[in-house]
DNA sequence: ATCTGTGAATTGTTTCACAGCT
DNA sequence: AGCTGTGAAACAATTCACAGAT
């Protein structure tokens, strides 16, 4: 997903399909949890219940990377992390620029799971000046004025984009040109970008209304069937009186702060 | 996904695909960007290219709605904003609390989407004495000794957990025995609920261990020359007879963990 | 003349269930 | 006996393509 035109179109290639490319991390984080624990081996059924999915789908999952498992024993825990980390391309170091130093930014920089596993954050920009020079964790804020440069003299292919929603465009604009192909973007906007080019969004607000539907749905069948440990009765605040359009952001959804 | 079991074999009801249910956000903000505008009727090719998707998609999916749209003409925006918003349960007002208000939920708690789309920050919880009483976005945050008469009061059916990964677990549960059956989490690590509470999950690092692969994969694609990825060799075990063959081995030499 | 709504075809994903290896 | 690996079946999502409404 993401990307809207990369096919190529008779890639015989190592067909894995997405759906498994996006559990290998959930597999990997249960993995190394385990290989910090020393044990040695673990079935598909173990390791499924930590990574949080059945286990057919798992067995299947690693049948598309090779058959790495040994019948009646199961997965040797180092050899499946190596496997899964060099699937995942995370045996080489991705310098990583940020930008957007404002609450999300920061947040984003001090996350410990960043560095380290295959990324390293190479830059943090930001495009107020006053921020320029202040170290946040670690790493001094610089101007976008020196985006490009940053991306050239750092190779770094993957940016993360955390920024108000209406500087998303145009920051993803320069970093494409400046050679980035690979975005993730936390601005509640869509990205257009060239093909070839591969964008992931993060939104909060996209989240919340997915759940708010199930939640929707649930009290709604409160007739049915057995009832829950909780006493969901009263639900539903009383500030009612907003409906469609009045909000202040100009649908800009501004996302974590940031001095703009 | 998220809900565990469900087995609701046939429930008459309005089943809307969960990739349409997935989707519904993104027609509603681009929807409520061009009521800002005050364009009355869009169509499903335009409304489909500033969400980011296909318009046989976006048809396919309002179809599950009901007929919204006028055959020769396209969508009436107002209307369409307003089903839509009441689709996903936006017609009222949910109140969030969110745990674990470090950087990361502090930028929760300062975006403004969240607030302007039938959502409330009803609370901040974090763990830390410190601090408690001290104001994030407008709002005090409370200890976490609050948190069950926190939920309890407001009718709290959505739980935000921005807490590090080694608190999550337990907060996920108390909030759940205090009645929260949706939750958003944001914390690095699977959350294990009971049945009828949903959990959705927000993962920087696997977002971009995803991008990391598929910008692996455009890197060994282009220069075809360097090292063509392993020599598979004993994937598809169908090679009959040995199978042992060293297999792996990108350039580099692998920690020969011992495939058995 | 245009654009929606939707069956039918296609493509992708998950689950089943069991053969085959250890 | 136990557990993986995988065809085949079931299910879900997407795309096609056109009938039908305005």
């Amino acid at each position: 997903m993401a990307t809207g035109r990369t096919h190529r179109p008779a890639t015989r290639s190592r067909g894995i399909p997405e759906a498994t490319v996006a559990r290998l991390p959930l597999y990997l984080r249960a993995l190394t949890a385990l290989s910090e624990r020393s044990v040695p081996t673990v079935s598909s059924e173990e390791l499924a219940a930590a990574a949080g999915v059945n286990s057919a789908k798992l067995r299947k999952d690693f049948s598309y990377l090779g058959s790495y498992g040994t019948r009646g024993v199961g997965y040797d825990v180092e050899y499946l992390v190596y496997q899964i980390s060099r699937e995942l391309g995370l045996t080489q170091d991705w310098p990583v620029v940020i930008v957007g130093i404002g609450n999300l930014g920061a947040a984003l920089a001090n996350y410990g799971g960043f560095a380290s596993r295959g990324f390293r954050v190479a830059a943090l920009i930001d495009a107020d000046p006053a921020m320029a020079g202040k170290p946040v964790a670690g790493i001094p804020v610089q101007h976008t004025d020196e985006l490009e440069s940053i991306i050239q003299d750092n190779g770094v292919s993957i940016g993360v984009i955390a920024t108000p929603a209406g500087a998303a465009q145009q920051v993803c604009d320069r970093l494409v040109a400046a050679g980035v192909t690979s975005i993730l973007n936390f601005a509640p906007t869509v990205l257009t970008v060239p093909d070839g080019v591969d964008v992931r969004k993060v939104d909060l607000s996209i989240e919340l209304q997915i759940l708010a539907f199930h939640e929707q749905r649930k009290a709604g069948e409160e007739a049915t069937a057995e009832a829950p440990a909780a006493p969901a009765a009263a639900r539903r605040s009383s500030a009612s009186g907003r409906d469609s359009g009045t909000d202040q952001g100009p649908d800009g959804d501004v996302p974590a702060v940031m001095p703009a």
